[in-house]
DNA sequence: TGTACATCAGTGAACGCGCGTTCACTGATGTAC
DNA sequence: TGTACATCAGTGAACGCGCGTTCACTGATGTAC
């Protein structure tokens, strides 16, 4: 009996993903704004009334499509760096770097879901689970930082930032992880993001096509420069 | 008769403009999706069919917006390249730069316009004045490249890039107009593309938001250290 | 300067479309005795 | 094991909406004599 009920709920749990599924493949072939309840419901052989059943509203559905392919894209981002030993520093920070240019080339929709413009008429919440993988991000690239500033003290950026130039609760979260750190290693973290997100959503969302057939060599190279410029000596 | 003549097409001129302005503020507001022939109608007191007047179809003027926008966008940022002096290479760099980042703050729509998800339904012509101001942008950033590559040889990024690294036109194009400019320049070029675009492109989506209080400073101490890394000294 | 005609900006109604969402319902799957 | 009931996934019709685009038209602005 709970076997049987437990069947239910698992073809349930199998709908909600072909749904999210769809929802993708809509995405990817049309834009955002493809990603229509109705479309959804075409491609499942559904009545568009019957997904009513699986979210509340068309927003939810969005937004759980947010925090599912953010969290790939996290998973995979983190578990690269981890198949690195912490005393290969270089070797972690490339990991993470490439994983996440894997990922984006992988699921170019979910990139675009992620940052690209908001799906029209979806607000993002600012709080709630969206907003707390934004943070995970965040720390996971001032981890990553961290690792590097303890390993190579040698050549530092000289610019000065006050922990003032960063959103409170970013700043007091560092500081309590990181107590060691200075402010401009929280800049860094985020100029880092920059480079990282700049090759990339250009190459996403095709404007690098008409100037490189090889935009990885590109991303490499930024990311073998930013190493080098830390004093760190980058894998062959 | 010439002068009333005249009178009618400057009508006809203004109303094109008002279109356009009203396009770009609608979609200011509600995201590419707003710009719709009814919306602009609405907002001008207008019947929607009126439009057809003045643009033969939505799609071409989403067309013209890109091309004005892009247009304006080069404009201010080579003028204000052209601020500083030929002995200025850094200067030329950062006022480039600063130009670009101050003019998209101003208009972030041209700016989503330009590099955002292409608006629903629209797909972008690969030849046309739109790939036109692509590849503009790009001379304008490999001409900043050649400049400090002919003024400060020392330190060079070591990446091995060779012209097949490259579209063809583009690298044709650059090894007519700065003959003595190795690939590896090229590539720095668009690097350097990517750090501009990369931070620009977070603040403007909103994705610093919860970072820093001060993207600008991200961004100036980023375009510096590019500076310095090529060997020229940054003013104060 | 005055009249007859041409141009052309804008009107208003209509078309067919896809959308999100609601609501009362049917019928199969599971549960309790 | 068999029957009576509850659950719940999915149906189908309907709502009101905004959209791009068309088409025959009106009426003002400009032109030619």
């Amino acid at each position: 009996m709970i076997e049987k009920q437990t069947r239910r709920e698992r073809l349930r749990a199998e709908a909600t993903q072909e749904i999210k599924k769809i929802a993708l493949e809509l995405m990817s072939e049309g834009g955002p704004d493809a990603i229509s309840l109705r479309a959804i419901a075409r491609e499942m052989g559904m009545t568009p009334s019957a997904l009513y059943g699986y979210f509340p509203t068309r927003d939810d559905l969005i937004t759980t499509l947010i925090v599912d392919v953010y969290s790939s894209l996290l998973d995979v981002a983190e578990a690269a760096r981890d198949g690195h030993p912490a005393g290969d520093p270089a070797g972690r920070v490339l990991a993470w770097a490439s994983a996440v240019r894997d990922w984006a080339l992988a699921n170019p929709e979910g990139f675009r879901l992620i940052y690209g413009d908001p799906v029209p008429g979806y607000q993002p919440p600012t709080d709630g689970p969206a907003a707390d993988l934004a943070r995970r991000a965040c720390e996971d690239l001032v981890g990553l930082v961290a690792m590097i500033w303890s390993h190579a003290p040698s050549t530092r950026p000289g610019t000065d930032f006050a922990w003032s130039d960063f959103a409170p609760q970013l700043a007091a979260h560092v500081r309590e992880a990181f107590p060691d750190l200075p402010p401009a290693a929280v800049a860094l973290a985020l100029r880092i993001w920059g480079r990282m997100h700049g090759l990339l959503s250009l190459e996403i969302y095709g404007h690098l096509r008409f100037q490189t057939p090889h935009p990885g060599k590109l991303y490499g190279a930024e990311m073998r420069e930013l190493i080098k410029s830390l004093g760190l000596t980058p894998p062959e």
